[in-house]
DNA sequence: ATCCCTCGAGTTCA
DNA sequence: CTCGAGGGAT
């Protein structure tokens, strides 16, 4: 039943006027509905496919006529809109996190120690009011293997659907979203039993591709020609980015519906147990996994786990594993979070797939800091749908623990179901023409000395003017992470630098067009825009001028921390080992990085000339709320929020503390130093009461950081 | 001295 | 995504 597919019919001239199209409209809308639910969550239809593309097409004719009554859920949504130029970027209000992994029972039993520990369940300080063991059940779920996105509801209907993307920003697919058949457009309530509709609700689950679906689509693709998928989740990410929404209309994509972000204005109790946002949410008209569990402990979890992985062929959908989340939302909340995956939930995997094949070759390249790093080049062969022909060996010690020779037989697997690796070598294959790998004492790329430092595993080549070091260096500067260059990519730099045209980044400020015109695929129009997007960089971030530098062990974070702590260039090049000691993230080792890099006249040399090239490096950022500098200083203070805040979001709060040097936290521990506690705040309020850590309220943390 | 958490750096394929 | 190592807390 595909309504895009659908021969025209002939306009039926139903000559109604405003009022009689918009009373029939709203029929039609609530019909389709209705069997749209029975259709694609029940799977138990009404009416006939055809009788189904009548209704369609008659709301379809209405709303041409009545441009004024389309509406942002009428079923018709779902055939696409024209292509945008690009996606919006839109933050989470809540940050959507990712899951740690498990593969064993053993580490599951030490996830469950985690937990235990977090909630003071062992050793001698339990308390009378600390939840008991007997709490700690859990709720299991097959791990969807797709992509991961937030659906936001306002009023119940639709209002936008928004990919996960780093966690914290996403990019906003809305009109592909709208035409996924069996997302809700507008939640329902047909369920006797379903629960008032909230003000605000965000609806976070994974868009796949049923097996079924994704193979009958590769049949058609092949038989149309077209170029296939090689495995259902590649196919559902590409299609949910693809910018013409009506291309999105064609692929069949299913949304199964996991968990809650935001939920405002919810009638009743507040939910208290996973379980229970998964029967909401199938209330509303969601699908959610067709098999879950209840499990009062990881006996329990580990039964569901095997029945699974049992019988994993004959499930729908593809699953990489299981979910297991604490129960107890209360719980939950005190478990808190740790960097960007919650306590409270584990993925635990099925045993990654491998394949066996031989290992043809080993190669080194030369990364940015002139570390060599071997790659094993394979006979390619096809693991979980992809074909893999190259593996990372990491160093030379890996090398030799595994001890892989050029010619043996291994067993590789994609960790993550991503990144190729050798698992190990299956040395009773080993043919005695194998030939262990002589790891170069030479650089492969400019011939100077590889060395390895006393104590480390990392090989390197001391050359600083290594073309290949050079090469990593430029194609770094205008990396996404640092001065983001348009256009700068690898093949260009290759181009740049073999040709002499650039030996360093000021180079590339001093490039005029006509130096790029005799290079391969550069015509004039992306000549001027690489030199455009160049001339953009030039009032870049602080922290992003300091990360394209390229200073050892100062990435994304610890640039932010130096452009935060000292506010320009010239005061981060004049502080003095002491100083960058004393702040919080830095030690010996950065500082001693950071003194060394500027110490050296090349690098000053290398300033100077992208000062007066006309890079001026801003700093605080323009229009962010990190830029409005209090004068306070939270340096060094750990803050904890909980309960509702009302003038600022949780975001807004976190980038403020942030951006005053402060640093914010989860869970309340004793190194907690404030607790911002507002409205509805529960375990979190009474821990820090326990602990003794001061608790303000919102308007006082705002008088406190001179807002 | 030891653990846990983060960060940086390097990598694959479509 | 994974590994190694830095930094901070215990």
């Amino acid at each position: 039943m595909n309504a895009a597919d659908t021969p025209d019919i002939p306009d039926s001239g139903d000559g109604f006027d405003s009022v009689g199209a918009e009373r029939r409209i709203t029929v039609l809308r609530e019909e389709i509905h209705q069997h749209n639910h029975r259709y694609y969550i029940l799977d138990d239809p009404l009416i006939s496919d055809a009788e189904y593309d009548i209704l369609f097409r008659e709301l379809q004719q209405l709303e041409e006529e009545w441009p004024d009554l389309r509406a942002p859920d009428s079923p018709t949504m779902r055939v696409g809109a024209p292509p945008a130029p690009e996606f919006e970027s839109h933050r989470h209000e809540f940050p959507m996190l990712s899951l740690a992994n498990a593969f064993t029972f053993e580490e599951m039993q030490e996830w469950q120690g985690r937990v235990y520990r977090q909630l003071n369940l062992v050793g001698e300080s339990v308390e009378e009011n600390d939840p008991s063991l007997e709490d700690v059940t859990y709720m299991a779920e097959p791990k969807f293997d797709g992509a991961a996105i937030e659906l936001i509801y306002e009023n119940g209907i639709l209002t936008a659907g928004v990919t996960r993307g780093d966690g914290e920003t996403g990019e906003n697919v809305t009109a592909n979203v709208r035409t996924i058949r069996n997302v809700p457009l507008r939640l329902s309530t047909a369920v006797p039993d379903a629960r008032a509709i909230p003000d605000l609700l965000d609806v976070r689950g994974e868009v796949i591709m049923l097996r079924s679906e994704f193979a009958a689509m590769n049949r058609r693709r092949s038989e149309a020609g077209e170029p296939l998928f090689a495995n259902p989740r590649n196919a559902s990410a590409g299609s949910l980015r693809q910018l013409d929404s009506r291309v999105t209309a064609t692929r069949p994509l299913s949304f199964f519906a996991y968990g809650v972000g935001r939920v405002e204005g919810l009638e009743g109790d507040p939910f208290t147990r996973q379980s229970e946002v998964l029967e909401t949410l199938a209330g509303w008209g969601f699908q959610v996994a067709d098999r879950w569990q209840l499990a009062a402990d990881l006996n329990e979890v580990e039964q569901f786990y095997h029945g699974l992985l049992g019988g994993r062929e004959d499930i729908p959908y593809e699953a990489d594993g299981l979910v297991v989340k604490v129960e107890s939302l209360d719980l939950q909340i005190e478990l808190g979070q740790v960097s960007r995956s919650p306590r409270w939930a584990i993925a635990w995997k099925f045993p990654a797939q491998q394949a066996t094949t031989v290992v043809k070759d080993i190669e080194i390249s030369v990364g940015r800091t002139g570390a060599l790093t071997p790659t094993a080049v394979l006979e390619p062969v096809e693991v979980g749908g992809v074909i893999v022909s190259r593996a990372t060996l990491h160093n030379r010690e890996e090398i030799q623990r595994k001890d892989v020779r050029i010619g043996d037989t291994v067993i590789i697997q994609r960790a993550g179901d991503v990144i190729p690796a050798v698992v190990k070598v299956v040395t009773g294959k080993r043919r005695s023409g194998a030939r262990k790998f002589v790891f170069p004492a030479l650089c492969p790329e400019c011939g100077s000395d590889a060395v390895q430092p006393e104590g480390e595993v990392v090989v390197r080549c001391v050359n600083l003017s290594c073309p290949a070091q050079i090469k990593e260096r430029l194609f770094h500067w205008g990396s996404r992470e640092a001065m983001d260059v348009d256009g700068l990519g690898e093949k260009l730099v290759e181009q740049l630098v073999d040709r002499g045209i650039v030996t360093d980044p000021a180079g590339l400020y001093e490039l005029i067009a006509d130096d790029l015109s005799p290079l391969d695929r550069m015509a004039e129009k992306s000549a001027n825009n690489l030199v455009d997007a160049l001339a953009q960089t030039k009032t870049a971030t602080l922290d992003r001028f300091l990360t394209a530098l390229g200073i050892r062990q100062v990435g994304t974070v610890v640039a932010r921390v130096l452009a935060r702590t000292f506010g320009s260039l010239e005061k981060i090049m004049e502080a003095d080992r002491e100083t960058l000691e004393e702040i919080h993230d830095i030690g010996p080792e950065v500082a001693s990085q950071v003194i060394t890099f500027f110490s050296m006249a090349e690098n000053r040399r290398l300033i100077d000339r992208l000062l007066a090239s006309g890079l001026s490096p801003q700093w605080p950022p323009e229009g962010e709320l990190a830029g409005v500098s209090t004068g306070v200083d939270l340096s060094g203070l750990i803050f904890v929020f909980t309960g509702e805040l009302v003038e600022l979001t949780r975001g807004e709060a976190k980038r403020l503390v942030e951006s005053l040097g402060g640093r914010v936290t989860s869970s309340v521990s004793s190194r907690t130093d404030y607790v911002i506690a507002g409205p509805g705040a529960g375990s979190k309020r009474a821990k820090a009461e326990e602990l003794g850590v001061e608790i303000l309220e919102e308007t006082a943390f705002l008088a406190m950081i001179g807002r």
